[in-house]
DNA sequence: TGTACATCAGTGAACGCGCGTTCACTGATGTAC
DNA sequence: TGTACATCAGTGAACGCGCGTTCACTGATGTAC
């Protein structure tokens, strides 16, 4: 019986998201450090053997929260951007970031699951890959659609990138950047990283009694960002 | 006797080294979560219950690693600063950035300490500040001494800085960036937290697959970051 | 529709581990007269 | 210089805790004839 099997297959499915659901909050509340299997299976009430199951072990839980924080993170900033008008680059930068930053606000421990101190210990897998490129493709496009209008232009302010940068750029340029050239290209690498780096500052705490209104200070430090990338304001 | 009464005090400061010193090993092999002062108490063949005599508690020990970290690579800085001729700035900015990173990439976990996710439940008590703004403090030097010799030319690129953000550009040049106006401070300030997300994403594994030579790539966006506050090239 | 068998979910006890911290103590080092 | 006392460093046992993982097991769910 197909419907039956399913009836099974279903429960487990259901259990599945139950315990990475529980993991998540228990993610949100005491850090990744402080993740315990036993501690998430007592939540459910079941014996903590159990989550074995569903589980190999912790670290198999662990790279499940960490694609679901990269996909869910990537998710806010693809939406953000689909809400603007596609020809408003400015506009699609500046929504893309603030909806890093704002996921982050919103996310502390699974923002700092996925851009901050790797868990000692644990080894990413592959399959972790694909979500983490979900935020930067969603800026890639969005510079590599400038360019395709040929709106981007990057301002001269420093010497050209190392020649040992050229065959990143062309790697680049079959994935997430098509058509930028090297300078746009390591313009978007530094703007990118930048962008985390203002991100973490924030919520790591070194901000602390420097900047009062983050949130008017990000926009405007991404704005500069993004023009610094060539993306017109 | 005052030579007798150090001789303990002596011994005393002699062993606290050697634990902060142990403490820190054990730090950049298992990272900070799994510092642990029964692990220390054992390399240095003595009891867990006296290392009590010398630190309260797990968390003074980590407070005394955080403080050392600071100063180090705030030390880093400055002796990197020092050795420039001191109007060459652009010299100077990559010099600093440089030192930064070469500090990070030699002591990844009290990098990760230091800048990276704050360890849950431990939080920096008063004494860290101090330390903690050794590197700004060099990094806003070179840009005020720029300034104070008229050279300073942020490029024109991107909206002045929000109006909430003047009271903060006024503090801020009241420590680290004395002189400075607010459109350069706010430039300031993102270069700096850009430079960290450099730093960050690189040690943290974002860069895997994506820049080759990153030391040349680095260098080259340090450059530009600084151009973009107005450091001359 | 019923039966025999295989698969799978979940249990509960156990293993072995390491941790931070406390406490009463011993013995050495320093101090005051 | 010697003695009585106070201070301090370091010990070892113990408390109480939580962890990841394994394993033999029971009982329910699904499958094939």
């Amino acid at each position: 019986m197909n419907a039956s099997r399913t009836a099974r297959q279903r429960a487990r499915a259901e259990l599945t998201r139950e315990i990475t659901e529980t993991a998540r909050r228990h993610l949100a509340t005491e850090g990744a450090a402080g993740l315990s299997l036993r501690a998430v299976a007592r939540e459910l009430g079941m014996a903590s053997s159990a989550v074995y199951r569903y589980f190999p072990s912790r670290d198999d839980l662990l790279t499940a929260l960490i694609i679901d924080g990269y996909n869910d993170i990537g998710a806010a900033a693809e939406q953000a951007d689909r809400a603007c008008r596609p020809d408003d680059y400015g506009g699609r930068w500046l929504a893309a970031c603030r909806a890093v930053r704002d996921w982050a606000l919103a996310h502390p421990h699974e923002y700092s699951l996925v851009y901050g101190t790797p868990v000692p210990g644990y080894q990413a897998p592959e399959q972790t890959v694909g979500p983490a490129s979900r935020v930067a493709a969603v800026l890639g496009k969005i510079i590599s659609d400038a360019q395709a209008s040929r709106v981007l232009d990057p301002p001269a302010l420093c010497p050209a990138p190392p020649r040992s940068f050229a065959p990143d750029a062309a790697r680049l340029r079959q994935s997430v950047l098509p058509g930028v050239p090297d300078e746009a290209a390591a313009r978007a690498l530094a703007t990118w990283a930048s962008l985390f780096g203002l991100v973490s500052f924030e919520l790591f705490g070194q901000f602390e009694n420097v900047i009062t209104d983050r949130s008017g200070y990000f926009d405007h430090a991404v704005s500069c960002l993004g023009r610094l990338t060539g993306i017109p304001a």
